[in-house]
DNA sequence: GTGGTCTAGACCACA
DNA sequence: GTGGTCTAGACCACG
């Protein structure tokens, strides 16, 4: 279900963070279902416990998940975000740097919207709920 | 012309080659043109010239300028990439990564439409030239 | 009349504790009145009996009931404690912990003593009574 | 400058997060100041610079403290906070704790009104600014 | 069993 | 030199 890549630049932590957000906007993570334990996980992509505490962590710093000592870990029901202006700019930098890169090395904006609009697809889960 | 932001995440290099780039895309930075010598942009921006030297590095690399010994670095003309299949995949899954951030802080699928729109007025020179 | 969040980073068996010397403070536990059973209180909370249990260990230990066997757990009559120094640097520390915390989220003096005027009102009993 | 007690149930980083908060707050830690390095302070206290680690992360995430890679980090200017509800939420349930924990030990309204009195002439720099 | 903390030691990218 | 990440292994409190 995740699957990380050892070699890539990312460290693996945000990886696992960025997974496990994804899966939850796939509508494959549901609202107070059991996150798999912290030595599980690890025993699993394979990887070090520490290394997915320290996602776990910065997953319920970011109130998408919520841990119960002694139970585990569980995801968070509804997430109700007011948009940060901060967060605002690093999402529209962040951007930028892609179509810069894109541009680059020849995407045209056409083949970046077919992307875009099949990102959309897959993190959009089948049963749209009302927000 | 080009700032940086010392406290960003993102390395100064980086930035450095994220703003040429960015430069040359708007037609700022012309083909053939000259840019500072290394040790002029860090005094300019100011950083380390060793920094300087590491973005030089790698936007000669990407044969974005070229160098010429003893006269200083050049804008490389006509970027005429293939589309390269790993540089794909990167720039997708950094994109996917930007959506779900967005998706997480309540931005929807219409107001990235609208910023992505308007990075593209940006990035794009006010003379279009055909490649 | 006690309830609990399981959710909360604050362990549940304390969280017990800390309920039960506050509804003394209030006055609704009386000296001598007889506690709910363990597995009762288990059952109603609703948690681990062990956790409960724990969190009467803890409450005899610091002598707020006492336990008869066969009969069950009562509420301790007179609190008469002479002030422990270590347990005034403790409650100090912790003090200025939520102090310090407050004023960088930008609450003022003015609004912690308002704040804790309206806890003392809480946790004073209607009939004050002379110790 | 910082001192840290091992023996305590606060975890260490945690210790150091609040010790650099409050030297803020008292004004022995100017803005843009630099912190001494994770390696340095480590080995000052003494403990692991991991635990060190933890602790600058934790403040970079509040907005304490900015870092810059292989610079070091820096006492972050002007925090503005907004009151967030929950932290309110948070504090309150603290104080309460603390409250009921001093009443039980016989520390009397008039005592902790004291303390607490105490605590913010120790918080308080000595030129008031305004904020 | 669970998550939380800490240590020791390593490697890396960056300035 | 700096901070950032990762591993291996340990101990603890909690339920």
């Amino acid at each position: 279900m995740i699957t990380i890549d050892p070699r890539s630049s990312t460290p693996i932590y945000q990886q696992i963070v960025d997974k496990i957000k994804e899966n939850i906007l796939r509508g494959i993570l549901l609202p107070d279902q059991k996150m798999p334990s912290v030595r599980e996980l690890a025993r699993l992509l394979p990887t070090n416990p520490n290394t997915v505490q320290k996602a776990y962590r910065e997953l319920e710093r970011q109130k998408v998940i919520y841990s119960i000592r002694g139970k585990g870990s569980f995801i968070a029901a509804g997430f109700k975000h007011r948009i940060d202006q901060e967060k605002l700019q690093e999402i529209t930098e962040n951007l930028k740097h892609c179509l810069v890169e894109a541009h680059y090395v020849g995407i045209d904006q056409n083949k970046i919207q077919e992307i875009i609009n099949q990102i959309y697809q897959e993190i959009t889960p089948i049963k749209k709920r009302s927000k």
